[in-house]
DNA sequence: GTGGTCTAGACCACT
DNA sequence: GTGGTCTAGACCACC
């Protein structure tokens, strides 16, 4: 597991379990790893793993039986929310960064449809 | 001038800078803003400034003449190159993003459209 | 500790710490001193100490383990292949310099071998 | 011409223009270049150049006639001397840095013999 | 004026 | 404790 240097390690962890419950690896209401586990899964520190969950426990996806560990949310339209939200994100990004770099939408989505990523650039004015 | 506060400063810069240069908005060969410029132009100190310039000679994007500035380069291979660079970046980010949400490269493409559609239509969800 | 005032206190720094690695005395792996300690060691700043270790590692000289420290790098062939550089470097520097003082390189080798150093001059043309 | 960024310019010209009169391409008591003539030569501003004149004067390297210009020393015995330093340097400053690599005076004269191979294409004499 | 280097001291994320 | 980033202010070589 390696992490991008520049961002904080626990919001790289928290979008990646943000992941994992919006695909149904974790589903609803699932008992999610001990804060411990997360550590050890991920090789982060405990702390990190614990700050994981709070944020996550405040954005409400998750949320945390005393003794007994924490669960993901048992609100489904929180879910499927939060994918909306991450897709949107990624939407956002993707159209603000093309379009900074001078590249119209539908050249975008042309580029996009090509897998084969070649692009041969036209205006650098 | 608004900083994301999870990124180094500094890339956010060279970001910023490389996208002026990929627009023409800094011409080849062109003299570039001053360490002392820059640093005023964004709010930041100096010293980060020079920084930004040092690490974007490292990527070849622009060189310094003693005594006499900081300078685009003239290479515009390099430049095309770097285009090139920021577009896949981006398009990797978005394909990757949206296949770790489940959502198959059609479906992203299909929400791709809409988004954009809403942009120019002025809709909001 | 002298530094040489006509070049950069990092470069040299960057230069001792690269015989060490060079000469096994930190070996393949081996945790370096930490920026704060390297800044003791050679009575300089913190942040001289840390340009130091970033420019090494930029080379794939070392890298760093958040929150761990630094590290000499466990590729035995970079390591070689810094010994060869830098022997290089040296070889290249003393003949250039001879040839440029018009003197050949069997002299060159002859003058190298007479440690006296004594050097009785021919040819000032 | 191009110079090291990491070493100050004067010195680098003043050991140029060291070598040429140790090649006698300058000969004993032959006018210099003028100051402005040596700055368009080196591409290096008049201000350099002076001082460039001014620390080979010290040296007893060159003088000045008001009025006329810089001339070579015409001390033969300083010129064959500053032959012998400029020699004595490179062969120490190479005997050294491979010393500090760990690299016997005999290896060191092994690779540098091998090396004269490759520059000469592997005449040998 | 220019960039390059260095110091001093601070805050941050992470272990 | 660790390295990474940032600020503030200084000096230097060079133009």
């Amino acid at each position: 597991m390696e992490f991008n240097p520049s961002l904080p390690i626990y919001l790289q962890v928290i979008t990646m379990i943000q992941r994992e419950i919006v695909l149904g690896i974790l589903p609803m209401g699932a008992r999610m790893p001990s804060v411990r586990e997360l550590a050890i899964q991920y090789t982060i520190n405990p702390n990190t793993a614990s700050r994981v969950y709070k944020e996550l426990e405040n954005e409400g996806i998750c949320f945390t039986k005393r003794g007994m560990g924490t669960f993901v949310t048992e609100n489904g339209a929180r879910v499927q929310q939060l994918k909306t939200e991450m897709a949107q994100e990624l939407i956002h990004q993707f159209l603000d960064g093309m379009q900074q770099l001078g590249i119209s939408e539908e050249e975008a989505i042309q580029m996009l449809k090509k897998e084969n990523h070649i692009f041969k650039g036209g205006n650098v004015c």
